[in-house]
DNA sequence: ATAATAGTGTCTTTTAGACAATATCAC
DNA sequence: GTGATATTGTCTAAAAGACACTATTAT
């Protein structure tokens, strides 16, 4: 069967993008999110999003989001789409289909507020998951949440935390703020300096304090963790 | 920033949704595709699908969707989102966001050709793979795949595959088919029987043909699969 | 020297993978 | 009996996890 073979529904419905992006801070991890200024759920936090153009893909639009919101190119951090959420009502003003994406990024400067009322700020993500975000937005960041918590299991996603230059004690950081646990330096450093294509050396270090210097590594471009990187 | 200070966008647009459905045969796995009976794409195969209604969940819409092309509900079946395609020019009628759902079910029987001028069949793989699917399905078809696959490593979606009662054989069928490589009966029988809450012995057997009859299972409640299993 | 962090080596436990051996059926 | 499939046991190699030890810095 299948409503292929009718035109297509037309009635008033618009689809957005929203951004669930993360950055890494001295004091933990951080998500994106802005006070709302215009009804519905005025003074509400959001994720920041908007609709997508009539001719623009999903991951355009998604780019242009996140570049308006942060100032980054897509070159400078990781994206990708996380799901769709489009139930009846969860805009109050009409029906909306939205796209959220998972967006990944290193420590990046406060967001100086756009000219119009709404102001976005990096909140701490004990704060953001407490509850009260507009729409359905509670559910999206927990759903983005998780996805980079078991992304980081099987894959090299940890590095787009990370700057240019890292050491592996920056990469261990990346696990332990997203995973909430601390894991164990010796066997981290064994584990991920032993798999192919995740690391390059650069040969200079890097010295911070007290104790031995450590290596400088870029990322390599390894996408896969194989074998996988298992949380508790 | 973000365009949630605007009106919405009220340019002409639908949703739709499209599902990868995938059963298993005795020759190996098979996708559901139609063969369309109206332009665009006269006579191609494609994805069954169809537009979601005003006052639908997404998740109902392709509930509502597997029912009229299988006849299953979705307790007998499993249906998950899979991502959205919003490519402008994907459709040439009009703009449509398609967001599209993977579905497995137990061997089911063949499609009887609804009364409209789409008639349903069950595809072997390999065939629906070489292309040639309507709109932008190759690459649904493709995503919708490799997400099966990926969740046989570290879930229990395989017995998603599988009848009521089942037996460990059954169940290295389905990882065979789908990942196309052989599994060693021996190893794959102490793995799956040594996962707590995979498997729930129903203390009978099933004896098909020569050998020594199987014990049969039903599915436990687990979920995940820790530690997960391997492809190549 | 002492404290701190980086990195290596070693040992034990767990798991994967190969495969021998046994169990129970059809014929 | 033979042949087929199911199930258990055994061995080896790889990996995880605990943790002693060495290396190199700041103070």
């Amino acid at each position: 069967m299948g409503e292929w073979q009718q035109d297509p529904a037309t009635f008033p419905q618009a689809v957005a993008v929203d951004l669930v992006v993360f950055t890494l801070r001295e004091d933990g991890l951080r998500v994106l999110l802005v006070t709302r200024g215009v009804d519905p759920f005025l003074w509400r936090r959001a994720l920041p999003g908007g609709f997508v153009g009539p001719d623009e893909t999903l991951d355009a639009a998604a780019e242009r989001e996140l570049r308006e919101e942060t100032g980054l190119r897509q070159v400078e951090a990781h994206l990708e789409q996380l799901r769709s959420y489009g139930d009846p009502g969860r805009d109050p003003r009409t029906r909306v289909i939205s796209v959220a994406y998972l967006a990944l990024a290193p420590d990046l400067p406060d967001v100086t507020p756009g000219s119009d009322a709404a102001s976005a700020a990096w909140v701490p993500i004990d704060q953001a998951l407490a509850g009260g975000l507009a729409f359905d937005h509670d559910r999206v960041l927990a759903d983005g949440l998780e996805r980079a918590r078991a992304k980081l299991e099987y894959s090299t996603l940890a590095t787009a935390f990370c700057p240019e230059e890292f050491t592996v004690a920056d990469l261990r950081g990346v696990y332990e703020a997203v995973w909430g646990t601390g894991l164990d330096p010796r066997n981290f450093h064994r584990k991920v300096t032993g798999t192919p294509g995740l690391l390059i050396d650069t040969g200079r270090t890097r010295s911070e304090g007290p104790g031995r210097p450590a290596a400088l590594y870029r990322a390599g471009d390894a996408v896969g963790l194989n074998p996988p990187l298992i949380r508790d």
